[in-house]
DNA sequence: AACTCAACTGTAACCGATTACATTAGATAA
DNA sequence: TTATCTAATGTAATCGGTTACAGTTGAGTT
């Protein structure tokens, strides 16, 4: 493998020039480019950037914490997270954590071993967070929650949930229930939050048994909406804290006779492609994922770089996106 | 930041016996190491994988090139090389290509430049590919077809799509329409060839107008599913080439009052999780999408590693689930 | 006592780029 | 003519590890 120092042997000139031809070619005489081009041809250099790299003591690579990247949220988000950082000169490190406390760690690692320059933590990370990223540490989180600290690019869980029920309220359902996500999931705190805000707010009393929870999989949803089939005075809407829980609930009811909308309306949240095309189509809340993937880049490449950022915490608005699978509560 | 310099003089060892300590403790006595390792916590060094890499010669780094991250079975891929990669202390540089050749083209850049030491490509080559890979730059084919140079990880696609035509066959359907990805998509290429094989040793007549081509998204499948309800004399089946094209389809059917599957059976091809969960759940051909993983993961590292592979090709089985999404044909 | 050997350690070269600093040549000004 | 300046170039240090090679020590052998 050809170095500089045989381009600049063939081309008769010091390393100095070559290198200065390849990253300033302005300060180098037109005959002296000539032959630096002309000796790169010849024996097909290609700079080592891992040496250039160390030199100057960056990675030019981002890592991007992801509890699943088959999750069609993340990856509309990672896509877009990609892109940006291509355009920048960074390369996506792929850290898919499974969830697991060690690969998030050793992703951590990556970062304090200048393997990369940041992270972009799509996992909610809470004050309860085991491992929290070690300070000195560039990194932003995204997806994150209320209380979540540090640079962060997240929607209104609170309010988007909270005017998903209200308008389940609206169609004058009084019995709403919930597939949640994990307890301890930010995003189902967050969520769930919104949903007590609106009953308390229409005067409805909350119910513990009107929460079901799942792990936002669509295995779960599909589980959890059983236990809604079974009840003696069942809910006449669903509150999903995810399409794809949404999606499995649907089957379920459909499975047992329950016909959506009429007997049961049903709701989402994320706006993943699927909820347009599955059947009915699904009433959801669209999160910008691809916006906030370009803005998490942007925002960690200002910390990477020094630059002063704005403001530490960007909330980005969402979209109410009204479908097929919610109707008025049919009336008793 | 500190370096091993620092650890060394502060453990009053050299650098020598501190690389040691870390890459060959055997090799290190006990009251060394302990110095070692007591100076290590005092100054919190983290050694630098930029100078070991660039040192080593190894970016310890693999691109993925995917078309579309977004696209499920390429994620589930995805998420089965990133478990194994991490295994071997690999990185996953995510590459996705969104199908323009000069992206493709400054991904293998990465590779010729060192950052990264191979790369697993997602995206089909086939022989009239634009951008093949260069010699030299350790490559693995996975998801290619028949026609793909160099070494594969695949599955005999021409044979899956046969054994789902002539399923249709059996089930009495003598009219079969096809929704194709694009045309010179080797995929497409292979199922297709499948396709006309089963009909012919059936003794059907390949009709041009039964091949209506998508791009593999389900809002492609969504509209080459009206070519079909206006025809005259409609096909009893659909063979469509992925499974979100069959979704898609299945959407635009199911609008038409064209009932699945006493109607119309629709077949898919891939078995993403929703093909479970769709109405009707359809029947399609599950490709082992985190084996190939897995197996394109090992034998890029066997590439990389200069170990010989036993075979340059390897095809995976496929399995065919049936679902509710197929029918027998109405006898007219 | 002299020799051999193993275990451990240290010195310094090395990887391939970047870049501070020194040097040279040629143009311009005084 | 000499001083001054600019543009172009070269020399060599540098980044932080790894590792070839040489050296030291002490135990075991003859």
């Amino acid at each position: 493998m050809s170095s500089i120092r045989d381009v600049a042997r063939l081309a008769g000139v010091s390393v100095a020039t070559v290198s200065r031809a390849l990253s300033m070619p302005e300060k180098v005489s037109k005959e002296s480019l000539e032959k630096v081009h002309a000796a790169i041809a010849q024996v097909g250099y290609k700079p080592n950037m891992l040496a250039r790299n160390f030199r100057s003591a960056r990675a030019y690579a981002v890592v991007v914490l992801v509890p699943d990247i088959a999750n069609p949220f993340y990856s509309l988000f990672i896509r877009a997270l990609e892109d940006r950082a291509h355009q920048k000169g960074y390369a996506v490190l792929l850290g898919d954590t499974r969830g697991t406390p060690e690969r998030e760690l050793e992703y951590i690692r990556r970062v304090e071993t200048r393997l990369a320059d940041g992270i972009v933590q799509l996992r909610p990370s809470s004050e309860k967070s085991v491992n929290s990223v070690p300070p000195g540490v560039p990194c932003v989180n995204a997806c994150g929650c209320e209380y979540t600290t540090g640079p962060a690019i997240r929607i209104d869980n609170r309010g988007a949930a909270k005017s998903m029920v209200n308008y389940l309220l609206s169609l004058g359902h009084k019995r709403i229930g919930v597939i949640s996500g994990l307890k301890d999931n930010p995003h189902a705190i967050d969520r769930l939050e919104g949903y007590k805000e609106a009953i308390a707010e229409a005067g409805i009393a909350y119910e513990r048994d009107l929460i079901a929870e799942g792990d936002f999989t669509m295995w779960s949803g599909l589980n959890a909406a059983f236990q809604f089939c079974n009840m003696k005075n069942r809910p006449t809407a669903i509150f999903s804290m995810n399409d794809e829980m949404a999606i499995g609930a649907m089957q379920t009811f459909k499975a047992q006779g329950i016909r959506i909308p009429e007997d049961m309306s049903v709701t989402g949240f994320d706006d993943i492609a699927y909820a347009k095309y599955c059947d009915p189509s699904l009433t959801t809340i669209s999160q910008p994922a691809e916006e906030m993937g370009k803005m998490a880049m942007d925002m960690l490449l200002k910390i990477i770089e020094g630059e002063p950022l704005g403001q530490t915490e960007c909330v980005l608005p969402t979209e109410f996106i009204i479908r097929k699978s919610t109707a008025p509560a049919k009336v008793s």
